[in-house]
DNA sequence: GCGCAAACCGAACGTCGTTCTATGTTGACC
DNA sequence: GGTCAACATAGAACGACGTTCGGTTTGCGC
């Protein structure tokens, strides 16, 4: 990860950073402990160096976030780098979709700063493009397109930054909940919801149960191929 | 909005506040001048007082803004609460995704938070019902309208933060671009866009007319109608 | 070696959320 | 009306943060 700290056997003084370095370490420490242990402090720690040098390559802690974010998505285009001439381009979308939210899901930091400027960091563009291009196999006007894959990536960041915040999202209250760890806020919730009252509460009621043993990942694919069964209506299939 | 200052015709030496206006003011401050606006110090200056007294309502910024994002859900409730009862589930679905939108659009520092704890504060929960209970009148199993209904708030919420950021967003850069203002961030990213290499960029290309011209609220209903027709499918219709 | 630009460092500044303690205010009871 | 406890307000103080700035070190062409 970080680079060498050495020339030909001596040790240096002073550390010897990168623009990569650096935002790799943003990510470590990010997916670590969360969002608030990102500090230009802790990382200059990570780096062993000095909190001044990080603005030698990034201006500002949005332009680092923004650059951490990016950086991730690069996992995302190499998990669809295969489906991009395959098979039927509904099935090509729906892989892209899921890959997009494995990346998002287990990164709570991630969804609050994608919907800053998704369409202008460069991955984030090019995996648009990407699911643009699948859009382009289907029969539909420009227009169509556009709202469809404007849908499908809205769809993705939303639900994925809404229900992929299970585990402990700011590595803080380690001593009150302790034991139960993982399913804390989920069992929480349905004891809350089940306490309603069932007259004023009917749906909630009606659903707690699925809420309670439900998979994250199922309700997104579920929900996604709600939308893309509308978009394969829309192109006559 | 704030309460009174006097009694009995006295002038008082401190100021009365009370927890509906540290709310109201805090969502005040978010509204005007976005979201690092919000301080525990401009809004005691805003409500006359001292900083210390805003912690005898809430005990920590996040309960702040957690009551702010549920105050704004009011509105969408009281928009709403005609159309429980109205005609077709699936246009009453409709027009609360819309009123929702209507809602989260306008302001960016919403979105972020309201995928905290989407399901636990007590307005979103009734709203959420509310969905629900129409997705009750749709020929669907218990686990479909758990997916339905998670599919619509999860899109909402996704593509209102994501798309209407277009005016400025933190009250920052006033003197760089100020001659635009509104559609600056739109027309940088159509630039941007259509210096792309055609090549490499076939869909971007492809609509960036319609991304110029766009406006958000109709790309936001155009998917959410592929979302229900989807839904509509699903319930044999 | 020398000079110079690139890269690095950490003290210092202002602001933030939060805590603490002191002070003012209200209303009930005698 | 006086007393007391609970309620409510106030602002100084603290530590952590993002950011700035002047100075120091490093590597490389000459």
């Amino acid at each position: 990860m970080a680079d060498a700290r050495t020339t030909r056997g001596g040790t240096r003084q002073r550390a010897s950073h990168s623009l990569e370095a650096v935002v790799a370490g943003a990510v470590a420490l990010l997916d670590e402990a969360g969002e608030s242990a990102l500090t230009f402090r802790s990382l200059a720690a990570r780096l062993g160096g000095g909190v001044g040098s990080i603005y030698w390559y990034v201006s500002s802690k949005d332009e680092l976030i923004a650059r951490a974010s990016d950086h991730v998505l690069t996992d995302v285009l190499a998990a669809t780098e295969s489906v991009t001439t395959a098979e039927d381009p509904v099935d090509a979308l729906r892989e892209m979709a899921v890959a997009f939210y494995r990346v998002i899901a287990p990164r709570p930091w991630l969804g609050a700063y994608f919907q800053r400027d998704s369409g202008l960091q460069p991955n984030g563009l090019r995996l648009y493009e990407r699911m643009g291009q699948q859009a382009m196999r289907l029969d539909l006007t420009a227009r169509q397109r556009f709202h469809a894959v404007s849908a499908v990536t809205g769809y993705v960041i939303g639900v994925a930054s809404d229900l992929g915040r299970h585990p402990q999202d700011g590595a803080a209250q380690d001593l009150a909940t302790f034991d139960r760890e993982d399913t804390s806020r989920l069992d929480d919730a349905v004891e809350h919801w089940r306490a309603l009252p069932e007259a004023e509460y009917p749906f909630v009621h009606h659903i707690v149960d699925e809420f309670a043993t439900h998979d994250d990942e199922d309700v997104f694919v579920a929900g996604l191929d709600l939308l893309l069964d509308g978009i394969c209506r829309q192109a006559g299939r």
